[in-house]
DNA sequence: CATCGGAGTTGGAACGTTCAAGGCGGCGAG
DNA sequence: CTCGCCGCCTTGAACGTTCCAACTCCGATG
């Protein structure tokens, strides 16, 4: 294994200054064309890397963007943040980014971590997951100045920073859509308690496009924590009405795949559509709408790289996912 | 925001030269009890956080490791791999080291990935995963003693890097052991094509107990693909014969997936069992074998950071998987 | 002809840390 | 009393990069 190359091994072997080295790397512009062509030529002879380390240390940026990996929960919903950090990482890898990973049990200690890795690594950005009301890790950054971005918008109106989110809403009213084209009316919704933003959102998809076309939704929404065996509980009490609705939209692949059993059972077959289309609901065939993930993390580094950079961009993106048809809709 | 806060800026505040501070923080014991305390207190009071890159620069070790996170494939197979790194990220952060991730398309980008990171953030580790027969990144690896520790065992008896792996064929024999306690004989296995070390060593799980057993294995292993429809084509093949067996060991839950869809229109019922635990074996109770991955990652951080301080340790670490049962065995 | 200006290049300094070498007391041995 | 040693601490240098100020050409301008 050959010593160590630096800049100055670059410089000596093509005859210029060190500086001279570092301007064509980062501007190359300024450089004449000839000597420009001789340094790149002795870099590549020779090998070399910048430093990272080096680099960072004179210019305070790392090229460094952290992304907070959950503690494994609900393995059915965790896979969407997993399929989300793929995304990011090849995108980010693409801009020349690396992507640092972290844990945290709740805010606080998310917060804490923050202070860890800027004094520690001085990373350049953060990309946050999972916002919700009243959310102390945006203010917190924001008080300090620190660039990031949020998979997720922000769920109170006075946060501007900048975010990319899956148009949730706009998902149920396709199923929902799509569920009365196919001749239902009576289409109930299965989500969670009023209060989260996602939930909210999700909701009000299927209660606009239900009112638009001209259908009462009064008894047809039920409420209750994210879960399978909720599902089921839930689905079953809304069969056991007078008018059982013949289709459900589902907040979760979760909910869907529990109103699924109760569907087996019921007296007349129940469309059932879920939501995220994770893996669960390819594997049994459930229908459920499915978030444009990769395209997230890639507009979340478009974003960062604007923002670092200096550019100032569009802050907010909002996609829209799509609806995938199996057996159950 | 304050300015920076230094190792010059807690020497000044506690009296002492920066060398004296460095010491507390990296050889606390050549340190008088008195002046360290007052040390310890300026660091608090200060919030003073080491800067990894000037450390780095200084030492070459950046308290980072490296791990690839793979393009999403099958989405079932898929969150073995995404737990694993979970439990890693938390065992590292607990160590003091951070994770940094990246990705490649195949072995060749991965190596050249390697020379990239190792030249760049002079990165401390790497793990791997899903090791081969004739791998070349361990050969690189070791070829220039960059320290790795790799999640599955090297399958070519040559290679003597540290390793860390989940004894697949416990799994199996435990699954095959557990049927015959119920009462089955003719216990089949779907498994992969021979050549696979993971394959084959789950396979020889099952074999070694039915031979045991005194059970005649012939005409009851199917060789496939990984994947839901190849689980169904395969178990309806074996249904099809003279005597169709009654229960199945699958090499992982796609193929129990696929399975479980062949067995439910049998003619008699057939207990099936899958591989992995994924949260969609949860989700529709496959009976399935969990691997300790939360434990099998904290072994790997363990593994490290013994070999980056330079103490040897037990090289090589299996563990043994559980079987959990559900529904369909 | 002197001066200016700009393009291209150079050498010194700095980022924050650790390493190597050395200073300074005090204590025990000669 | 002196010397050497040990424990504790300090100072200067170095890691590899980029910023800054300055320097050298060389052609254009007054």
């Amino acid at each position: 294994m050959a010593e160590k190359v630096t800049i100055a091994t670059v410089a000596r072997h093509a005859q210029v200054s060190r500086q001279t080295v570092s301007n064509v790397l980062n501007a190359p512009h300024i450089v004449r064309e000839e000597t420009r062509r001789r340094v790149q030529e002795a870099i590549s002879a020779l090998g070399y890397r910048a430093n990272q380390a080096a680099r960072q240390m004179r210019t305070g940026r790392s090229r460094l963007i952290a992304v907070r990996i959950e503690p494994t929960r609900d393995g059915i919903n965790g896979s969407v943040l997993d399929r989300f950090l793929h995304g990011l990482t090849e995108t980010a890898d693409a801009a020349g980014y690396r992507v640092m990973l972290y844990t945290a049990r709740d805010d606080d200690q998310e917060i804490t971590t923050y202070d860890d890795l800027l004094g520690a690594y001085d990373l350049d950005a953060f990309v946050l997951t999972g916002t919700k009301h009243g959310d102390p890790r945006t203010a917190w950054l924001a008080e300090r100045e620190v660039p990031f971005v949020t998979f997720g918008r922000p769920w109170d109106a006075l946060d501007g920073h900048p975010w990319v989110d899956v148009d949730g809403a706009a998902g149920t009213a396709q199923v929902t859509r799509h569920l009365l084209d196919a001749g239902h009316h009576r289409i109930a919704f299965l989500g969670w308690p009023a209060g989260s933003g996602v939930g909210d959102d999700r909701c009000a998809g299927w209660r606009t496009t239900m009112t638009a076309a001209g259908h009462d939704v009064a008894g047809l929404r039920r409420q209750s924590e994210d879960g399978i065996a909720e599902g089921e509980r839930e689905l079953r009490a809304l069969l056991a009405r007078d008018a059982p609705p013949t289709a459900v939209v589902c907040a979760s692949d979760s909910l869907a795949l529990g109103a699924l059993q109760a569907a087996r059972d019921a007296a007349a077959p129940v469309a059932v559509v879920g939501f995220d289309d994770t893996p669960v609901a390819a594997a049994v065939g459930l229908s459920s709408v499915s978030q444009p993930l990769a395209a997230a993390a890639a507009r979340c580094v478009d974003l960062l790289t604007d923002l670092l950079d200096g550019q100032p961009t569009d802050h907010r993106v909002l996609l829209t996912p799509a609806l995938v048809l199996r057996h159950t809709a």
